[in-house]
DNA sequence: ACCCAGGATGGTG
DNA sequence: CACCATCATGGG
């Protein structure tokens, strides 16, 4: 157990900021399931308590929670002119940018797409429960492995409740089970390379692509547009975002304006 | 019964 | 290039 002080750190916040689907609330703690990890998170107000052996803190969730970045900083570097992205990015200053696994994003977002968060975090868990190894003693199960994935069918998929949705998750599993599909040198790429690979994934389009950049490889410049987005462009930013001002990190800027437009 | 949800694909003009 | 029907499913 590990308890530190961080000012701009907020589990209910990440938790339902719609970056990741596998974080519930408890009573008096969250729960989150992250590749084959699990831990309880509580916190009271900037104290923030892991339950977990500092070991794993240090290797693995200081990192997953992106501690090591100052988010102050980014906040701070906000337009003082630009209303709507302050208002924004005050109504959810706890946000980070988690770095999540590559492989479980390319599949969560893809089951993403024309879906809503509640149901897409029903599916994922489903998913877990049929291919996932359980986590011993903690009556949860691991992300499924692609290789896993790729024995399904696409009868036992569509019985998940994945609709359409499930010729994309086979193929893309079966591509990257197989090797056909290179995880390792993914992770190794830019941006742009990544992106321009994600977008020959079948059912990885721009805005998932951006996703996967922005949630599994921490490209903090990829920016998701989404319906949200898409709207608050429309009614807050009628001459265009800045993204000029902001290069290199405007994705974390788009989350505060997805969780704050989300939430209204 | 109608509409929407962190969109992508395949086809057409 | 731009547009557009279609794709399953559940919840409002």
């Amino acid at each position: 157990m590990i308890t530190i002080r961080e000012k701009n750190f907020n589990i209910r916040e990440i938790a339902i900021s719609g970056q990741c689907f596998r974080m519930k609330q408890m009573d008096g703690y969250f729960e989150v399931v992250a590749k084959d990890k699990c831990i309880k998170i509580s916190q009271k107000g900037q104290e923030i308590t892991f339950h977990c052996t500092k070991k794993d803190f240090e290797n693995f969730w200081k990192h997953y929670f992106d501690l090591e970045t100052n988010y102050g900083k980014i906040i701070r570097s906000i337009d003082p002119k630009d209303d709507y992205l302050k208002a924004a990015a005050s109504s959810c200053k706890g946000i980070r940018i988690l770095n999540q696994d590559p492989w479980e994003m390319i599949i969560t977002f893809i089951i993403s797409q024309q879906n809503n968060i509640p149901r897409i975090k029903k599916i994922v868990e489903a998913l877990c429960e049929k291919y996932g190894e359980e986590i011993q003693g903690r009556n949860q199960y691991a992300f499924p492995t692609s290789q896993a994935l790729a024995t399904a069918t696409e009868k036992d998929l569509l019985a998940l409740g994945l609709g359409y949705r499930a010729k994309y998750i086979l193929k893309t599993a079966r591509d990257i089970a197989c090797g056909d599909f290179d995880l390792l040198s993914l992770c190794e790429d830019d941006y742009e390379t990544a992106r321009k690979k994600l977008l020959t994934l079948y059912g990885v389009g721009p805005k998932v692509a951006d996703c996967i950049c922005l949630f599994g490889l921490h490209h903090v410049e990829a920016f998701p547009i989404d319906t949200h987005i898409k709207q608050v462009f429309a009614k807050h930013y009628p001459k265009g975002f800045p993204f000029e001002r902001y290069e290199g990190y405007a994705g974390i800027l788009q989350q505060y304006m997805f969780y704050y437009d989300l939430n209204k």
